[in-house]
DNA sequence: TTAGATGCAAATAGTTTGCATTTGT
DNA sequence: ACAAATGCAAACTATTTGCATCTAA
């Protein structure tokens, strides 16, 4: 298992966290997945590539990762667990099919725009964004409706 | 404890729930709030009113609530507990302070094109979305940093 | 070498469920 | 009156902690 050695990679580091198999692993499942995982999920995917891998330690991670701001906790839904969403230097956002889960993922946004308007009418500072769009993709929309939809 | 008759409880009505005393109490707190709680802090402000609504009621209208779109489980920090971001009626999105963690609400997004562009471009059908920005609000831009930005 | 990180498993929290009873309509 | 909602408490799930050991630097 090699572990790509993206920025994030560095930033651990740099930060003066030592660089070890269990965050890297982590670091690794997060960056190869669709970009929302629950803990739950994430647990399950670092135990199939290294089974000796603590549960802890994993939430350990998620920790540090989330105070790296490498992670965002989020709810997408009303589920009782957070989704981790990788904070993505680039930007690109995602729509999440509600109904297969498949996240699809776009780079332009016109946010960039619309953060400068709201900084100058509100007042505020702003650092980043999330933005995640809800419905069907291609696939699910095509398909026959199996259940009532919501706006 | 007397239950404002908002809106809310009009909706609750015509989507054919029961107005409870527990409900009717949970939205209470809710909406005497600062806008975002904790399911423990909503707990405990429930049973603080009427230490007679069960735990698990509590949830229950948390869990309705937020199908009902009265109410958003969201994480402002990296904390274990969601908090639960009252929703105005209208369309809006919020912009967080990472720093004090105030909630900012906003309504005009120009995520309407947007998503019809996206559906357009990607053949997908999208339903609703979510917005949030990260930075800080008037007061913490303005006041002298206190701590280190990042760790 | 040495402090920081880990894994384990037990302890905690947070949330849900089943069911008899109560309550809103 | 009747179905929906409740409260209780037990069942569950998710997350954290203490501590001896291990490992990256």
């Amino acid at each position: 298992m090699e572990h790509t050695q993206l920025p994030r990679v560095q930033r651990l580091r740099e930060a003066g966290h030592k660089l070890t198999h269990a965050r890297l692993t982590v670091l690794d499942v997060l960056e190869h997945s669709s970009g929302h995982l629950t803990s739950t999920e994430i647990l399950d995917r670092v135990n199939q590539v290294d089974a000796s891998i603590g549960r802890a330690s994993v939430f350990r991670c998620l920790d540090l990762f989330t105070r790296m701001s490498f992670v965002r906790p989020t709810y997408i839904d009303s589920s009782v667990t957070p989704a981790y969403v990788l904070l993505p230097d680039g930007h690109h956002h995602h729509i999440i099919c509600t109904r297969c889960g498949v996240v699809i993922e776009f780079e332009d946004c016109g946010l960039g725009d619309m953060a400068h308007m709201l900084e100058d009418r509100l007042g505020v500072k702003l650092a980043g964004h999330l933005l995640e769009f809800y419905g069907l993709c291609p696939a699910c929309a095509a398909a026959p409706a199996a259940d009532s939809e919501d706006d």
